[in-house]
Formats: structure tokens, C-alpha cells, sequence
DNA sequence: CAGAATCCAATACGATACTG
DNA sequence: CAGTATCGTATTGGATTCTG
């Protein structure tokens, strides 16, 4: 969806699984690694730990280590990592009108043999 | 970007490597298999072969066999695949207008020590 | 708390050669 | 022309265990 566009061959991870999800969920503010793992049900901290350094190294995410006890590490959107909630949003409209008939055209191929019955 | 949107865990090709590109190029109407071969410079016949048969079960293309003497296959984007066009839109918007950032602070991340001298 | 290390599975992508 | 068959590689995501 991106490379389409650019005529990069690297490989932007803004596609991957995870990396819209966490844009999502900074949204609203800066987040812990621990109140990233939460939201994000079913990522393993190696997976996420990937993520947030690509994100980090492509300046769509800051990543600051704060003082403190056990010291608390907190990541937030950049104005560069906000703007891509337009292209998002866009694709998250198409996927509420249009996903459900994309499905369905799935099933229909895959299982008029294998229906249930 | 897609599968964020969604509560499948089906992976959608949409965020591939080819799919675009192949919207793109049925953009301007019905393509046969060597005149989607030549624009998507690189794509080896069994890509295009996977690619194009999955977005056929997604409703997004349809396939269609001629008759003539050597039978011409022609694939064309369905209405479905039409909508697609909106979101791929603002993604190659967000790309033209932030990804030269985006990748000028991949390379200062990645090589200050590795710079061209 | 915020990860690092190690190992592993699934998948996407590709090169090459062959065919109805 | 429009694929199919086979094989190999690279990348991604995950499970588990351990640590400053």
C-alpha cells in the first residue's frame, strides 16, 4: 500500500501487524511499554520492542526514558507519526464499508463444497 | 493498515507487495496476463499467478477466458476492487508529502557512522 | 518495568524450468 | 499465451526463558 506509491525497495514496516495498531493506541498521549503490551492483546515483547525501534528509527515515535524508580519508559506519537492517521483513517473507512463484502466473497469461494450444513 | 481496522485475523493481501500495483496497472480497464507481466517489472508468472487468484477470491478482480486461438485470459477490477482506489489514494498522498522525511531519518539513524565521507 | 536471547513456524517472494 | 511445478531464500511473527 505504501511501497505502491514510493519507489523504495526498503521494506516499511508501516504495513506490518502491529505498527497501525500502535499508532492507534498513542493517539490520545504518551504510552509505557507496559500500557502498550495491554491494548495490543497477544504481542510478545520481542515483537513489540522490533516495532517501536522501527518506528523510533523512521521518526514516527519518540522513545524517552524517564527517572524513577523502577525507571518508567514512555513512547509518543511525533507530528511526522500523526499524520499518517489520515492515510489510516481512510483505510480503516473502506475497511468498515467494504471488508464484510470482501468476506464474504471469500467464504463463497472457498466453501460452496465445504458449507455447512 | 487493513487488518488494523478489522477483527480478522485473515490475512488480507491488500497490504502486499504486488496487490496495489496490479489495481494500479487495471486501473485504466481490462488487462490480459503478459500486459500485467511487462508494467510490473520484476513479478515472476507465479506472483502474478498467487496474487491474482487470491484477489479474484476477494472479489476484487474478476477473471475472464476469452475464446481465440491462443484463448486471451483479461482481468478487470470489480466494483469492489474499485473502492479500493480511495484509501490507495490517500496513501500514496501521505507517501508523496512525508516518506523523503521519513527516510532522511532512517539514514541519520542509521549512519552517522556510516555516512558517505 | 522494560526489555534481551534464543529458537522456531508461517508466509511471501523469487529463480528456474516446463507445458496444454 | 497463460500459466504450473519445484525448489530455495528472506522476512515476519511468535513462544519461551531470562535479566539489569
Amino acid at each position: 500500500m505504501f511501497t505502491a506509491c514510493s519507489h523504495t525497495a526498503s521494506p516499511l514496516r508501516l504495513g506490518g501487524k502491529w505498527t497501525p495498531k500502535i499508532i492507534r493506541c498513542l493517539e490520545g498521549g504518551p504510552r509505557r511499554f507496559s500500557e502498550l503490551e495491554v491494548p495490543l492483546r497477544g504481542i510478545t515483547p520481542k515483537v513489540l520492542t522490533e516495532t517501536l525501534r522501527s518506528m523510533e528509527r523512521d521518526a514516527l515515535i519518540t522513545r524517552t526514558v524517564h527517572v524513577g524508580a523502577p525507571a518508567p519508559v514512555t513512547y509518543a506519537l511525533t507530528a511526522l507519526g500523526r499524520t499518517l492517521l489520515v492515510p489510516m483513517a481512510a483505510c480503516c473507512a473502506w475497511a468498515a464499508e467494504h471488508l464484510p463484502t470482501l468476506l464474504d466473497a471469500r467464504d463463497a469461494h472457498e466453501g460452496p463444497a465445504a458449507a455447512p450444513r
